[in-house]
DNA sequence: GGACGGTGAAACTTCAGGTTGCCTC
DNA sequence: GAAGTTTCACCGTCC
């Protein structure tokens, strides 16, 4: 069936969308990068009479301490009925687009793949502009499954009997290629997880801390049983992986090979397996033992070293949860030496020499810490777009990763009783929580009091608990507002009870 | 002659997402 | 690979 839609602005995707809109339906346009979606989504807009979205557009300006170019750029689209969704927008914001998509405020929405899987989001139509995006090999096809899940959103079921999916040829030589690598292909196979490293890692640990495999025998077995093994088919060569790894484990004092119960002449296989205290705690903490392992050689460095934020943060970015990290540019690869050359001493992970493979790698872990360390000298998501190209809502992905690991830190600290960091790292984690200064924990341990009000009272100098308490009501409200100010001093009088507030963080 | 401003070509840069981990009584 | 951004040489204009 061919259909003729309008031509308006000579662009086959905005036309689309101006044609859903003109029909009273919704779309989704599914595009290959941040940018683009922001700059289609603006395009559409353009083209779209003003509509007021006032509570709508509120919520978009105070999801973030302070709008951001970007914030105020999705609240001018959202006045026309549009929208851009991508994993740089605070989870906040993200959450406010879908359900103004979903009661029908919002007719567009110009995605990433943010949108494709997982999410309860239908639209009459789904629009996919791109089939291609930046990979390894330069710019490569998207998976099929991806492209069925795109096109999978089109059609709301039990509310319209049909929905279009709509690919965008940008030549007439595509049309075949996308109906031969697309719409008539079949999905390509799905690969176990196991064939990942750390995630092999992980489980072949968790399998002996919960005794569920006693010996190397059994060990292999196990594997042998599972979907990656059938996948694999080479039983030798995956035997070996798993003796590899296995022996790491044990080289990192995760795992121990239990002497006591070998008895000699015995099959070397059946030989017992056990996991030690350090391990244990690692399973448990759902850590990959390479990282544990990272972490562990960091708390042994501390003890040799002067331990500051940079060595902590440098650490933990240093793991492969963290990534992808944040590249220096050629112009900024002096800037970040600098910055390395003040903080060299605190380093607790090792330093490659300049010759070295990882050291693109390394200085990019200088660089994410430096954008950390920003982050807790109170520079807000502005600067912190400008100067690291870092979104909102990549940043806010990051603190959390980076919170775990903090976390895991300071639980391994307890168990190799190396706990002389734990307060320096629990006040890590309040101010990348919160990205702040030092001079402001104090003040955050009050409910309601977040990085805007605790620098509030900071700066009419009000700076602990306890020169809170001693502060003047009508100050309080100056400062703070009625409302808030009762709160607060409502959480003071309780917590002389309780003394649930200590001053000593 | 020098300070600007405009222009366009060349060089450079960037490019999706986000599992489930823990605990704080 | 493509689109956007930055840099820089070059030229014209004005004072």
């Amino acid at each position: 069936m061919i259909k003729k839609i309008d031509k308006i602005s000579g662009d086959p995707v905005i036309d689309l969308a101006l044609d859903t809109i003109k029909i009273g339906k919704q779309a989704l346009v599914f595009v290959n990068t941040k940018r683009s979606a922001e700059h289609c989504a603006e395009k559409i807009a353009e083209y779209v009479k003003q509509n007021s979205n006032e509570k709508l557009v509120h919520g978009i300006l105070t999801a973030l301490p302070k709008p951001t170019k970007q914030c105020q750029r999705l609240a001018k689209c959202i006045t026309k009925g549009v929208a851009f969704h991508h994993a740089g927008l605070h989870a906040k914001q993200r959450e406010l687009v879908e359900d103004a998509f979903r009661n029908g405020t919002l007719k567009i929405i110009c995605c990433t793949t943010t949108m494709a899987a997982g999410m309860d989001l239908p639209a009459f139509r789904s629009i996919i502009r791109d089939l291609r995006r930046y990979g390894r090999h330069g710019l490569e096809f998207i998976p099929i499954l991806e492209y069925h899940q795109a096109a999978g959103r089109a059609g709301r079921p039990g509310k319209e009997e049909f929905g279009e999916a709509i690919v965008i040829a940008h030549r007439e030589s595509e049309i075949q290629e996308i109906a031969d690598n697309f719409i008539n292909a079949e999905p390509e196979p799905v690969f176990s997880k196991l064939a990942v490293e750390p995630v092999l890692r992980t489980y072949l640990l968790s399998l002996i801390a919960t005794n569920v495999v006693g010996n190397e025998e059994e060990l292999v077995e196990f594997f042998s049983k599972t979907f990656w093994a059938m996948q694999y088919e080479d039983i030798e060569s995956l035997k070996m992986t798993l003796m590899r790894i296995k022996e790491k484990l044990i080289d990192w004092g995760f795992l121990k090979r239990d002497n006591a119960n070998f008895i000699s002449g015995t099959d070397y296989n059946k030989k017992v397996l056990r996991v030690t205290r350090l391990g244990k705690r690692i399973s448990e903490l759902y850590l990959d033992p390479l990282t544990a392992h990272l972490l562990v050689e960091g708390l042994d460095r501390a003890k040799s070293v002067t331990v500051t934020e940079f060595s902590l943060l440098q650490l933990i970015c240093s793991c492969l949860e963290l990534r992808p990290l944040l590249k220096p540019r050629a112009k900024e690869f002096d800037k970040y030496q600098e910055f390395l050359g003040l903080h060299e001493d605190e380093l607790l992970t090792k330093e490659p020499s300049f010759f070295e493979e990882d050291y693109e790698e390394f200085m990019a872990t200088v660089k994410t810490t430096a954008m950390l360390m920003d982050w807790i000298d109170e520079k807000d998501d502005e600067v912190l777009m400008e100067e690291y190209n870092t979104r909102p809502g990549e940043t806010r992905y990051k603190l959390e990763i980076a919170d775990w690991l903090l976390y895991a830190l300071k639980e391994l600290g307890v168990v190799l009783k190396n706990t002389t960091f734990n307060p320096s790292i629990e006040k890590l984690r309040i101010r990348l929580k919160y990205g702040v200064r030092e001079e402001l924990v104090p003040l955050l341990k009050l409910k309601k009091i977040g990085k805007i009000r605790a620098r509030a009272l900071y700066n009419n100098n009000i700076r602990s608990i306890k020169q809170l308490k001693k502060t003047d009501p009508a100050k309080l409200r100056f400062i703070l507002g009625n409302k808030i100010a009762e709160d607060i001093i409502r959480q003071l009088g309780s917590q002389n009870e309780n003394s649930k507030l200590s001053e000593n963080i």
